[in-house]
DNA sequence: GATGAATGAGTCTTCATTCAT
DNA sequence: AATGAATGAAGACTCATTCAT
């Protein structure tokens, strides 16, 4: 019976998906043909329209797939007990960030600058990101209650607007990483610890 | 040697430019028509391409006029003497960006993260905004080293790791606000005093 | 040698062309696709290809089944002995018409408009049109000649003359009824029995 | 000022139409493709979408079209008065059908026969040839009025059955000579001269 | 016999750009 | 200088047909 199983199924759809970032990297979203997708892909129009039935489609499933594989770098960092430290914390998420950007010999950095692009005028992208950017801020304030109660932060202020601010300087990060470089989970860290350190005279201790 | 007057040369230019930039906040780039800037503008085909030759050097002139805009904006900010305090300098930046955003009734926030998607495959593009940020770190360099100097910074810190990291924030304040908002200036101000202060259990002096 | 019964053959064939009909008087000839076929048919692509091995092969069996279907319908009408009066004769071919075009609950009518419009430019379709039509044609001058023969029409008039202008009564009824209606079968024979009375001032007998 | 004027354009509006219909009447609606009829009007593909925005609006067009110009063959015979005799009027439609039918060394008595098989799938051409229909079955039964009066029909009949038998026999005739021929308007007329004829043994008066 | 995933030529349509006026 | 009709290459997508299983 010639029914694809289903793992040859989601193979395919995998196989289409990672020759679709191949070449968005390389090309941009707009810039990309279905051409050039089904060539890389080494299928056939049919085929790759056999998953996807259109090129938006594909481009959301892009996202998609962008997004959770960067989950399962950052998840861990996040759920870490006892919280890591801020400074620590900050190296180790920018590492992850700079590690998921790079995968596969791919300049995956840029995907976040195209999907942000991108989700001004595709409601479905602009979804998704909306979506990791809330989770993500959620997260992050969870993380700064735990510093406050170990004293890692001034009690007193408002973890949200911390949450925010960290938020920013992580997507920044990547806007900066992926513009001009300069900028490592080191460096990162160490200006981040420069800014908290700030308002003691005499470092803590 | 043009036959029309340098002063209504320049003002056709900037007619098309920013038709082309309602356009673009409408639409985005790629979605945007030729035809659409044209009808835009009130003027012909032949016209736009009187003043600028393609597709390609409308849309840098655009990004070019965005940043000379901005520009105008963050200058007087970071001239400042003697400089904003830090909290107070962030409340500074963000309103101008936030200002900046919504000029003309037009969403200008997304013109950034249209540029970034863009910059990766269009050279021009990228020079511009490289250039821009590599600008904004040394300006903010310039601005840690004074707060180092009188004190509101830890002054061992290195200057220029401290600025890559104010620069990170400042730009994924613009990605935020963009795509999820809930983050405003004041917001933006009170969460970084928040890390500033963080050192001391009690606010200095 | 086929492999399996000749009637289990015959009743896949059936199958299809039931399909292709149900398809065809839904969404047209063209706007049916071999995917409509295979589903409504409940078969494989493969199924439908062992039986006929392409579309142009299905359409042709479609129409050579829908010409025989009428004929069931009308040849009783046409060999009645003796023969109706043309007033009845005409209701009675209108009533068959009106009937084969309401079969289970399709509207077949429009299967005739589908096929003369498809016959132009498909040879084997124009044959089966063709053929159909000249036998309706002499059929009907052997109706008219025993009209002819019992007084019901003038026996002067050159029987085939009469037989080609009721045939294109009976093939314009047929585009009437699907195009605008407000035809049935028994105004076209009231309608038939004026024309047919006319030349007597007086009702006979 | 290169706007163009109207007589150019109402010029190039034709002349598509002209080569759509050469297209159509040759291959069919569906067989022909955008490429054949930007061939066939000596154009580009732009040209012809800046005239009609769809192949469907093509469609349209040139169906619109030729009814407007059968229109323009058949609308003196219908106002003519006094009225033509009953078999003069039949040899006057036929003829013009027929003439009608060979303009241009085209064969657009098939238009008549594509357009009922498009209808049904599509909205815009079955109003166009119901509205059609309907207005020819209203003037036929006028003429069928001025029959009675003049005592060429029974004046006891309904006009109005007898309009829609005089349709159906026209539309048919259309059928007939495109699919079989055989038929002339000089057949038609004795044929339909000898059904009126039929109940007076001996010519009236 | 039967399946349905895969193929790829062909379709309609858009749009940056040019050039006769 | 300015116009806008015209161009045609390139794009997204469809669908009749095949063939490995």
């Amino acid at each position: 019976m010639p029914k694809i199983s289903e793992e040859k199924r989601q193979a395919r759809r995998d196989q289409i998906l990672a020759a679709s970032w191949r070449c968005f990297a390389r090309r941009g979203l707009h810039t990309t043909s279905m051409e050039d997708i089904v060539r890389e892909a080494n299928l056939s129009f049919g085929a790759v329209y056999l998953y996807y039935k259109s090129k938006d489609e594909l481009i959301q499933a892009a996202f998609s797939m962008a997004f959770e594989a960067m989950q399962a770098f950052l998840a861990p960092i996040f759920a870490k007990e006892p919280a890591y430290a801020p400074a620590v914390f900050v190296r180790k998420v920018t590492t992850a960030l700079t590690e998921y950007a790079h995968r596969d010999q791919l300049n995956f950095g840029v995907s976040f600058l195209m999907g942000w692009g991108e989700a001004e005028f595709n409601p479905k992208v602009k979804d998704l990101v909306s979506v990791g950017q809330k989770v993500y801020r959620e997260a992050l304030t969870a993380v700064v209650r735990k510093w406050q109660q170990r004293g890692d932060i001034a009690p007193e202020a408002n973890p949200e607007n911390i949450a925010k601010v960290m938020l920013s300087f992580f997507l920044g990060f990547i806007v900066q990483s992926a513009m001009i470089g300069g900028i490592s989970p080191e460096t990162a860290a160490k200006g981040f610890e420069g800014i908290l350190s700030s308002a003691a005279p005499a470092p803590r201790r």
